[in-house]
DNA sequence: TAATTAAGTAAACAATGTTAACATAATAAG
DNA sequence: CTTATTATGTTAACATTGTTTACTTAATTA
């Protein structure tokens, strides 16, 4: 390990303890209150030490992008993969935990699905491509029904967009502080889910 | 009217134009471009004009919001009010229309339902108050249903917000840059649509 | 040990919203 | 009609932002 005294004019292991800091800074607050300062500040040196380890703020971004999507995927996708439930109890749980960790999550979450930084997120990830792993179990899962003549064989594509979509409307209502629609958000879910399964069955 | 000579030092009707041209911007670009640069070299005036006429930038920001919100209230309302169509055709032609008004005012809808100036927004709207006509009417269209014995006679409330929120996801992954997403949208919205309205009926 | 490279600093940039001090034109008061 | 007041502009300055440049120091390599 580069372990290095303390104090010392080089820092050692700057790159990672920025990323670390701006993760967590982003639990808290939103990505517009991360600057170069609070960066700065936090890790003892100067708004320009950044540069020596990332091109720009958005290169910083990017990793943090990536590593919001990794922890979406961590929490959807075992869900929807887990053969051990059937096919409708993980969807209900999956979607569950979608608009749970939108609510755990708002600044992450609106930072990989909005659209500031969308030219950031375009460039690794897309829908249709194999970076969108949570889109991509979703979307075998409900191949998995169709191939079990359950679910309506139509394009699964579509299907699982109407799916996401819906979610992601419900969670971006909540976290983007439409309170009332907070306040009965498992009411809301609930019929979502309802809705979405009659669409999707025969 | 108070027509002013041109070049004179003062500009007669700074403050109806500056509203003016940050609605004609917005309808270009996004709300973070709209600097006081921007209307200051627009209007022939200097940055610091625009505080004659409004306390802050976001005062003017609050004007525009408002304004997105009677735009997009006459765009919707109209419809789902329309008593000439049965309650089924107001519904898909209101969600039809709730899309395209994203596709078509995508910066303006992302300003007035985004998280970015949701501290404005709350100040003079919420969805239990009366100033949200579009979702008022979307819940009369409901309610209208429910005594003609259409509809399921659940809550009222919830019943809206679902659409709403299905609605909402939808447009904002098409305004997002989800092109993915854009590009079969229709079919998309179809789908939705008839999931909805499903879950509605009896 | 010397040379090179990696990784920090400080100072300066232009752009941002905002404020303060000032200037001018329109309006009100005498 | 002149004068005082008010409304509405200007310029200059601020702190904050991301970024660049020139410099410094420490770690690594020759």
């Amino acid at each position: 390990m580069k372990t290095m005294k303390k104090n010392s004019y080089h820092h050692g292991n700057l790159k990672a303890e920025l990323l670390s800091i701006a993760f967590d800074f982003i639990y808290r607050e939103d990505i517009d209150k991360l600057t170069l300062k609070v960066l700065a500040d936090a890790t003892n040196t100067s708004r320009s030490a950044i540069y020596k380890h990332f091109s720009s703020k958005d290169e910083l971004i990017k990793e943090i992008i990536k590593k919001g999507f990794d922890e979406f995927d961590n929490a959807i996708v075992p869900i929807l993969n887990d053969k051990s439930q059937d096919l409708k109890e993980r969807f209900f749980k999956a979607s569950y935990c979608y608009i749970n960790w939108a609510k755990e999550n708002p600044n992450l979450y609106r930072l990989i699905f909005g659209k500031k930084y969308a030219y950031i997120r375009e460039a690794f990830v897309t829908i249709r491509s194999e970076n969108c792993k949570g889109f991509i179990a979703l979307k075998a899962l409900i191949e998995e029904g169709q191939k079990k003549k359950i679910i309506k064989s139509e394009d699964s594509f579509t299907q699982a967009i109407v799916i996401w979509a819906s979610l992601h409307g419900l969670s971006s209502l909540i976290i983007d502080c439409f309170n009332d629609v907070n306040e009965i958000y498992e009411d809301i879910l609930n019929q979502m889910q309802s809705n979405l399964l009659k669409g999707l069955i025969y």
